[in-house]
RNA sequence: GCCGGGAUGGCGGAAUCGGUAGACGCAGCGGAUUCAAAAUCCGCCGCUGGUAACAGUGUGGGGGUUCGAGUCCCCCUCCCGGCACCA
């Protein structure tokens, strides 16, 4: 047997032997229970980076582990191929995005296969196939008729400069990303699914889901976002027509202390005010500059500018002034809000900011009179910033010279409580008072109660190239017209080279020109694609209905889901997440699938993260510099301060850590990992590295240790060629053989343990610790027994993170021929027991010291023994010994004073 | 800003139910082997004081509960992920 590691050599030949034998093609096979194992598929970049190795190295491993305790096991791969990189890399390279893409898959492919993953390669597939998307758009025409998919506006970033909607990851800091241009907001037209439709039942299956981690589902239910409330109207009077202002509120308890209602810029009455306040009509222009996104418009500085119109309090008959916020989202329910100063942060700063009245309507927990006074912000100079009164009953709210503090104001007046300064409803709790007003509201059919989401329709159009077509033609007789099930696909042509400039299938005329399939007129095709969420809210499906032709889902499609193991990034816990399992609904409610929810267990990977460097381009767009084109500038303490581009010697920003990723040139290419130290390394160090869920900062000092660590595993294995073959006698062993016996099993335990709960960092030390034990055992006859013994679990256990070199040494030492066919370990109780414990003693919580005592020793002895030991004895000067805590096995603890 | 998560030696991390903080590695230091180096092997290794025994101190910061807190509760800081057109 060869006595050095060499793990090219090792690794090629475990690969081959899996291939000819086609170990990892998966079949249907009742008799066994199925496990559908399945990583998230990557986006073809170029090369895979550490995050890639991360995550399907997870997969990998838990492949391995349930093909050994008697699984059928389907792991397959994909590429998620369609999407904005492509084009940029055809804007820099001149290459069409198909062409780049499908170079792209065929290296990373070579660089999966060299990691020995045990993938089914057979049932690969790419999004960008049109024998992939052709159900993508099947599937959108079958919505489209039961009417989930609809047509609407849709609100776009805008560059002037290119003429092209810009992705919100191209806008940097409210510019277009390559032209520096301000971004505007623009509104057209463009195809929606209601996944709305569904967000009741999105929200209530999260508890069908205990094998996701419960951030993933706090986060989703989050997002769905239901709060129950009350739609209602103020109504008004505009132009003579009356007219009915819609707001909704979770808190129409405070109804009574509304000051003003905020509408957003594109609400139809603030157009309808601007019309004759050029003032106004500046304002909302202003509001509608800028990105789309959310974070930009929740971190703006809030604005707002009075329409001068009013509207009729519902309950009161009072005017209520009408505001323009930029605050509020047009998007998000009616595109209005009632304000309540007193009762939200967020209404309370922009009341000071306009020094808007703040009435407090809800009497503090504790409180059985009103306060003395409504406070009158008039009197506020809003802006002089000071301390804020602590309320008392009796004080007098009102104070002339103080801009409040909202911390110390919501101490008071922010909870639940019991109304006042409402009228006829003061007094009554929340309850009460929802009833009751929901009771008025509705006599003069001003509204009621309503269960509203923030979970929004999915809006699904791209004005881009390099995706799957949307299959309408629009026919100037016969408007939008699906096309028909028998012309699918709408194949896109994939020789196109994008400049930037908009979508170059507009350019097309052999793609646009078409022929209505009503009235077989002259037509135009529609030139927007499909959001690249929809071809990853279905891929694990298709991978189980691969090889047919004729349909979307299949009987083996139901057999392989749902997915017993989804793997993935955290950075997918919400969108991916969420149209999946609204993907997942729709096919079964069309009778396509029988399972109502598409991923049973998810295990969330952290992200690797690397360091971000860029720099203004001289347009004012942004450009990234990869890590090791930098060097690294450092402050006294030795923290990162800055960096220096090693081309120019000039300065870079340095932008934190933040994910490997393609777009930020922060990736990691594991390629020289595997070339220098093999493939076994660069999995074992993945591994050992942090538990899977964790975060991840890259660094490669450890690599070493790994590799170290399977060459002494390689050597120690080499001189027991043979040793499976060996008789093993465990009745009669010597007292250090039991020894090693003992921490074997004992360990083996702990990484069975360790294994169920995905924590692969300690299980490769716990393999680490069981070679240390074999090295220090001695290598004498003896010992032989328990060492072929011991080698045949540590190599079984270590098999799912280390294939290859378990595979080589599994035969080399004569056990099976195949260690995929071994049964899983599983440790001998009789080895785990001992006669000896070691108990710790404490004093006052203190450790002191410790004594050895028999297993099976009462309390009072250990007690008395413990007490009468020096290490205690020394602490009882001048006090008494008050109690004495033992924790079994465990721990004495002496409370003395 | 909002939602979710995290912080433990010089570094990655361990500590399962509130019970020995630092397992297992990396780096470092000392030694063996060697003509020498690499590789390998042995030993030391949180911080402060001490030759040592030992003592004090220590899990981002502040407060609390407990015989006992990295772990539970309250407040704060910083970092990471998401925020609907990156995937």
């Amino acid at each position: 047997m060869q006595p050095q590691y060499l793990p090219n050599e090792i690794e090629q030949r475990a690969q081959q032997h899996w291939e000819s034998q086609r170990t990892f093609t998966a079949v249907v096979d009742p008799s066994r229970p199925k496990y559908y194992c399945l990583s998230m598929f990557p986006y073809p970049s170029g090369k895979l980076h550490m995050g890639h190795v991360r995550n399907y190295t997870i997969g990998d491993v838990l492949s391995r582990y349930h093909r050994m305790r008697g699984y059928n096991v389907l792991q397959p791969m994909g590429w998620d191929a369609f999407g904005l990189p492509a084009e940029n890399a055809a804007i820099q390279n001149k290459v069409p995005p198909a062409q780049w893409t499908y170079d792209n898959i065929a290296y990373m492919k070579k660089q999966l296969q060299s990691l020995g993953f045990a993938i089914d390669w057979s049932r690969e597939l790419a999004t960008c196939q049109p024998d992939y998307y052709k159900w993508n758009q099947w599937l959108f025409l079958r919505m489209l008729e039961k009417g989930i998919a609809y047509k609407k506006t849709q609100v776009v970033n805008w560059d002037p400069v290119d003429q092209t909607v810009l992705a919100n990851e191209q806008v940097i800091d409210g510019r277009g990303w390559r032209t520096g241009a301000i971004v505007e907001k623009r509104e057209i037209p463009g195809y929606y699914l209601g996944i709305t439709q569904y967000a009741e039942e999105l929200l209530a299956d999260l508890d069908k889901l205990p094998g996701w981690p419960e951030r993933v589902r706090t986060m989703q239910a989050n997002w769905i976002g239901k709060s129950v409330g009350m739609r209602f109207a103020f109504p008004y009077e505009l132009d003579g027509k009356p007219e009915k202002l819609w707001v909704f509120t979770t808190r129409i308890d405070t109804v009574m202390g509304v000051s003003y209602c905020a509408v957003a810029a594109e609400h139809p009455l603030a157009e309808r005010a601007a019309r004759d306040n050029p003032e106004l009509a500046a304002f909302i222009e202003k509001c509608k500059r800028g990105s789309v996104m959310e974070a930009d418009l929740a971190t703006m500085e809030k604005e707002g500018m009075d329409t001068g119109l009013t509207v009729t309090h519902p309950l009161t008959g009072e005017a209520v002034p009408v505001w323009v916020a930029n605050y509020v989202l047009m998007s998000y329910g009616d595109g209005a809000v009632m304000a309540v100063p007193a009762h939200d942060e967020r209404d309370f700063a922009f009341a000071q900011k306009y020094t808007l009245p703040i009435k407090p309507v809800i009497l503090p927990a504790g409180w059985n009179e009103a306060p003395a006074a409504v406070i009158d912000a008039n009197h506020a100079a809003p802006h002089e910033i000071g301390e804020a009164p602590i309320f008392t009953p009796a004080m007098q709210i009102a104070d002339g010279n103080t801009l409040l503090d909202w911390q110390r104001w919501s101490d008071v007046f922010a909870q639940y409580g019991v109304l006042f300064n409402s009228g006829r409803y003061d007094g009554m709790n929340f309850e009460q008072a929802f009833d009751a007003i929901a009771a008025d509201l509705g006599a003069q059919n001003l509204g009621g109660p309503k269960t509203q989401f923030r979970l929004r329709d999915w809006g699904v159009s791209r004005q881009r190239y390099w995706g799957c077509p949307i299959p309408i033609i629009h026919c100037d007789s016969c408007g939008d017209v699906p096309v028909p099930d028998d012309q699918l696909p709408v194949v896109l042509p994939e020789d196109c080279v994008p400049d930037g400039s908009g979508n170059p299938l507009n350019k097309r005329a052999d793609f646009v020109n078409w022929t209505c399939p009503k009235c077989g007129r002259p037509a135009r095709r529609e030139t927007d694609t499909m959001d690249t969420f929809v071809d990853s809210s279905w891929y694990y499906a298709r991978y189980a209905s691969k090889f047919n032709t004729t349909a979307m889902a299949d009987a083996e499609t139901n057999y392989w889901m749902p997915v017993d193991q989804y793997i993935g990034g955290i950075e997918h816990a919400i969108l991916h997440l969420l149209y999946s399992r609204f993907w997942s609904k729709v096919m079964r409610d069309m009778g396509l699938v029988d399972y109502d929810e598409p991923f049973a267990n998810l295990l969330t990977q952290g992200m690797v993260l690397n360091h971000i460097f860029s720099r203004r381009t001289d347009k004012g767009g942004i450009e990234y510099f990869a890590p090791e084109e930098v060097e690294l500038v450092h402050d006294a303490a030795g923290k990162v301060c800055g960096a220096k581009l090693l081309a120019d010697g000039q300065p870079v920003d340095f932008q934190g850590m933040g994910t490997m990723s393609k777009s930020k040139k922060n990736g990691v290419d594991p390629q020289a990992l595997i070339e220098q130290y093999g493939a076994d390394t660069a999995r074992l160090f993945m591994m050992f590295a942090a538990p899977p869920e964790q975060t991840l900062e890259w660094s490669d000092s450890g690599v070493e240790g790994a590799h170290r660590f399977l060459k002494r595993l390689w050597t120690f294995g080499s001189e027991f060629e043979g040793i499976g073959k060996a008789p093993v006698d465990l009745a009669k062993l010597a007292a250090d053989a039991k020894k090693l016996r003992h921490e074997i099993h004992t360990t083996l335990k702990q990484a069975n343990y360790d294994l169920g709960r995905f924590q692969f960092n300690t299980v490769v030390s716990a393999a680490m610790k069981m070679l240390n034990a074999l090295e220090k055992a001695g290598k004498e006859p003896a010992n032989r027994a328990v060492i072929g013994e011991s080698l045949s679990i540590l190599l079984r256990l270590l098999s799912p993170i280390t294939p290859h070199i378990c595979h080589a040494l599994w035969s080399e030492l004569g056990y099976d021929a195949d260690i995929l066919a071994a049964s899983w370990p599983e440790p001998d109780a009789a080895a785990l027991v001992q006669d000896e414990i070691e108990m710790v003693i404490q004093v006052n919580g203190k450790l002191r010291g410790s004594i050895t005592v028999a297993r099976d020793m009462g309390r009072a002895t250990i007690e008395k023994l413990a007490v009468e030991e020096p290490c205690v004895q020394k602490h009882l000067e001048g006090v008494g010994i008050k109690k004495v805590i033992v924790v079994p096995g465990k721990l004495i603890n002496v409370v003395v004073g």
